[in-house]
DNA sequence: AAGTGGTCTAGACCACAGG
DNA sequence: CTGTGGTCTAGACCACTTC
């Protein structure tokens, strides 16, 4: 009993048609799904393979298992879908090691209506505003031109640009012992405007990724905001998410 | 051979002789842990008890494997405490649920050199390919229009576009039991051509948010492609990345 | 061709939960 | 007590990598 028509291993077959069967309702929430020994029979399976399978489903959280009482469905979909694949934090920052940050201007400005939305902040708070233009060393143009908000808190921060090459957050925490402990990422499409076109070395409204980066800290406190605006032939913005459960 | 000393299961034991083994440097980084019939004869314990065992240092990111090739070292503390996760919230289709696929084209087509580097095939293969135009209830203009290609196996799919509003991978993973497991993601900012310009009823050249997707199975063939092209001013992308806490 | 890990079988004993 | 899932053995064949 074999069979060359599907390459995947038994047990992951095992496993999506129990899947497929929960999702169809076939067995409820708080439902026992049939023993181990009664699946050996119903799939013609040894013991081994179909506990293989019903691994896929407890580490989708589809089910709980219980010595002495049996396997009960707990979700009907997958409690949740990708991760994604990360070592650092910085790993945003796709280019980090290999560009440098050259600083156009640095001021403190006081924050005003337009700007409050944007840094979550109240009219008046004093923050401060760095322009910069990341370049690489391959190219005579900037790859981005970036606007950068940080806290009150943190405005004296120091070496912003230096040569260390190192993420404007990752200073902040060095420098002031603050935790960054989440990042809000929003990407949309827009045309740069005449100023930055010119620092661009591009056209006038032409196409460019507009990257937008909310750094927090623990108290849910924005800590930093950094807008890039990417001119879209010089950049694009990659990612990668691997299904969570583990894969043995 | 048994024992009252130690309840925890054998496996367990194992795996921590070789964590710590590994901690203590006895197998360096990039070093060959032993086989698993060796390990069996150290330990004098089955293939599956050691297989129990390599499974949980591979989850913790202490060794991969590779069949022909061995169990190798990759790091000597577990991977914990800097590692982000994306909200499954933040779903890679940000609106799947409240809007519909509309299939203006569906058809096969042969591969040719300009497609074969994109769908990661060789030319002469026949994939599927359907395009389509994202619609939400509120508004008369297409969020986007999309490209998808689906590779020879599944291209008998069905229900696509329909009112169920599922994702087409999942309906690749129900339909031919195919895991997806790993999502590859590409953003770029781009000028819509003319022919989307008439689609999505906007601007010819004007901006828009070019996104594609490789969805890739346990194997790492690319099983569907996707890419939607979303004109600036309708659509955002959001992601949300925090630190993991999670303990070992 | 030899050796690796990946999958799978057919048994077994155990601790535990339930009637 | 019976039946559940948890652990474990001793085999086997396979796909793959390496030589």
């Amino acid at each position: 009993m074999t069979t060359l028509l599907n390459q995947q291993p038994r047990y992951l077959q095992l496993a999506q048609t129990l899947i497929n069967e929960i999702q169809a309702g076939k067995y409820g929430i708080g439902d026992l799904l049939p023993t181990e020994y009664d699946l050996c029979e119903q799939f013609g399976a040894s013991r081994f393979t179909v506990r293989e399978a019903v691994k896929r489903l407890v580490q989708m959280g589809l089910v709980d298992r219980q010595a002495g009482v049996g396997t009960r469905v707990r979700a009907q979909q997958a409690v949740s879908g990708y991760q994604q694949v990360m070592q650092q934090l910085g790993d945003l920052q796709q280019y980090t090691a290999d560009t440098e940050l050259d600083i156009v201007s640095r001021q403190t400005i006081e924050i005003d209506e337009s700007l409050c939305g944007l840094l979550r902040a109240t009219p008046g708070e004093t923050w401060l505003r760095i322009e910069a233009l990341r370049r690489s060393g391959d190219s005579p143009y900037p790859i981005c031109v970036s606007e950068i908000y940080i806290h009150p808190a943190f405005r004296t921060i120091e070496n912003v640009g230096s040569a260390t090459h190192a993420p404007i957050y990752t200073l902040i925490e060095r420098q002031f012992g603050e935790q960054i402990t989440e990042v809000q990422q929003e990407i949309r499409a827009v045309n740069v405007t005449s100023a930055q076109a010119r620092q661009l070395n591009v056209k006038a409204r032409s196409a460019a990724l507009w990257i937008c980066r909310h750094y927090i800290n623990r108290r849910g406190e924005v800590v930093e905001v950094a807008i890039s605006t990417h001119p879209a032939e010089r950049f694009s913005y990659s990612e990668k998410f691997q299904r969570d459960w583990r894969p043995v």
